[in-house]
DNA sequence: GATCTGACCACCG
DNA sequence: CCGGTGGCCAGAT
């Protein structure tokens, strides 16, 4: 793995239960402000058995970025809401409510 | 080793 | 406000 992803995974570890992220601040985190294109290279081909919250990254709306990936989005919304995420009609999380800012 | 692709975002116009 | 363009990372062909 690359030290980048490396990165990542630590700062989406430190994501907390019932709070979402960005992809663009996720990578400025690790260093590349610009890189949320290898942010999402890099969840979707998390390791097996990686303790890595991936359900808490969602794209800039707030919204479920996974729909791309056959069943993932159902399933990462759901996650969500276990954790008292709460999604909108448009389907987009309340960023004002939910969403992580780093260094809280 | 060049080119394309993918869970994306910021910057102009 | 909407659309195009560039920029980043890593793997696949």
């Amino acid at each position: 793995m690359s030290a980048f992803s490396e990165r990542v995974y630590d700062c989406v570890r430190r994501i907390p239960k019932g709070r979402i992220a960005n992809y663009g601040s996720v990578a400025a985190l690790a260093g590349e402000p610009r890189a949320a294109r290898g942010v999402g290279y890099a969840l979707s081909h998390l390791p097996s058995g990686s303790d890595v919250p991936w359900w808490r990254v969602v794209n800039r709306r707030g919204a479920i970025s996974t729909s791309r990936v056959s069943g993932m989005a159902q399933w990462q919304r759901a996650l969500l809401e276990s954790e008292g995420v709460v999604f909108d009609d448009a389907g987009e999380a309340s960023w004002r409510r939910f969403g992580w800012v780093p260094g809280e």
